[in-house]
DNA sequence: TTATTTAGTGAAGTAACTCTGAACTATTCT
DNA sequence: AGAATAGTTCAGAGTTACTTCACTAAATAA
């Protein structure tokens, strides 16, 4: 059990090294921004907190006696230690301290906001920012878990906990072998899609049941690269994300759309370097 | 001009460490012996001073973030160097530390308070203690300068500033060479004084002239050692407390008596050591 | 000396803060 | 599901800290 401590502030210990300073108490006072008798006052309650005297009495002059001097050290260290707590308090509200950690699927981090991460780097040189690229999925458990602290997603998981906003629409569509999309949908496919458990394969799935297209697949992957070079190679087509492409291909057919949301951790604080971030990705 | 401090109190610091410590916030809340509505909103206000998130909140529930690590280092530091602060509060309050700057005069020092002193040093091995013998002039201009913390004087002297307060009452005697002192009081002398300006020795010049004792006075000093051996060169008589007489005279006439009395400076702040001494002398 | 200025204290009133207790909500345990 | 646990919010009361104003002691000027 410790000795219960004086509940000083940091107020009294700034009047204490004013008066200290400061030739005369009304001086000290007026530095502070406070009215005489409140310094006045202040400082016996300090005193009498303390439970030591800090004070001689010149008639109704009071001076501090030479045995207040530990305490006026005390006072100075602790405003010391405050003001650097104020600077990093100061710097971290700013994004110019602390930590951040994203999470962006590859289509936005290499895609859409590679010149907004660029950007904010730059803006945020002290700040440190780790980024993180995987699925939706696993991102979203990252969010959750408290792992990150924001993130780019595929919209339309429902996770408790968590909380998302829609960013941009993003354009899916399908790219087929160098000889072209046939007119007739029933002779699309075979397909090499994303893999099974991914949003975006299901939006895809769907498009493709919707037009009435059969939905054969031949081949699954997560890497966009691979499923290019799989339809390169012929094995089938693919539905992408445009951006995804590449320009080996052409335009694309499109057959559907993903929202890309912006994921955080519901009721998680906001964090000031996170809220900036999250201002510029909405652009 | 400094950027205005937040104004923070040793008692929000010490629920941040709390929370940090406890298992629960309810258990910390016990801990310091508050209600847990208290706690969470001391906790609430110290983020909303510090301007910078510190918690996670997981449903009803509040994490600290690890963001939140350098306030609590500071909350640490600050906690730490208080408990250092009031533990030197306590050690002074109780004389267990500090300095104590005394004057007394050599009748005081060497004759009735010795014991006295010798037994407050020994009570307070970890206090500065320094003591001044000097005349009561002397003394009494120390501690109205603020040199001396308290002293003890011969009493009678009027010195604006300087409170004073009855210690004992003192007889004053008359030695006079081994032959005796005569019947006659007009064969009284010639007189070996304290010397001139001192308030012992008018006490003696007036209890003599009462008397009707002549008062040729051959030889001064302010060393009793210096009356006493000169009235064994037969010199002339004088008049001394009778505790600073020695014991190579016979009882001696007592004539007068003075005061002794404790002096400190008016006004000044109680000491904590100053006032136990004060006990002490007391008896 | 007496008047004036200066520095600081004290009292009353008010605004701000901080506590308690009660009601309420989310989470966990059984 | 129901009970127990943990923590929050709200309202009200008590405390604290500030401002203004009146006052006193000391220093300075006349």
């Amino acid at each position: 059990m410790t000795p219960a401590l004086p509940d000083l502030s940091i107020r009294q210990l700034d009047y204490l090294v004013a008066v200290s300073t400061e030739p005369s108490w009304a001086d000290a006072a007026a530095r502070i921004g406070v009215s005489p008798s409140a310094l006045s006052q202040g400082l016996s309650e300090l005193e009498r907190r303390i439970g030591v005297p800090l004070f001689d009495r010149e008639g109704r002059r009071r001076t501090m006696r030479p045995t207040a001097e530990p305490v006026l050290a005390h006072a100075r260290q602790v405003i010391a230690l405050t003001s650097d707590l104020a600077d990093w308090a100061e710097r971290t509200r700013t994004g110019r301290a602390g930590e951040l950690r994203v999470g962006m699927i590859d289509a936005a981090a290499v895609g859409h906001f590679t010149d907004v991460l660029r950007q904010f780097r730059d803006d945020h040189p002290e700040l440190h920012l780790t980024l993180r690229v995987a699925t939706s999925g696993e991102l979203l458990d990252e969010i959750d878990s408290g792992d990150l602290d924001l993130a780019v997603v595929v919209g339309g998981h429902t996770r408790r906990g968590v909380h998302t906003e829609s960013l941009m629409n993003e354009p899916l569509a399908v790219f087929t072998p160098t000889r072209g999309l046939p007119r007739d949908v029933t002779a699309w496919g075979p397909w090499v899609l994303f893999a099974q458990g991914s949003h975006t394969r299901a939006i895809a799935e769907e498009a493709l049941q919707r037009l009435g297209a059969p939905t054969t697949i031949v081949a699954e992957s997560n890497q966009p690269e691979v499923l290019r070079t799989m339809v390169e190679l012929g094995v089938g087509s693919t539905v992408l994300p445009v951006v995804q492409a590449g320009s080996d291909f052409g335009p694309g057919r499109v057959i559907a759309e993903r929202t890309l949301v912006l994921a955080r951790r519901d009721g998680a604080a906001v964090d000031p370097a996170a809220e900036m971030l999250a201002v510029a990705l909405r652009n």
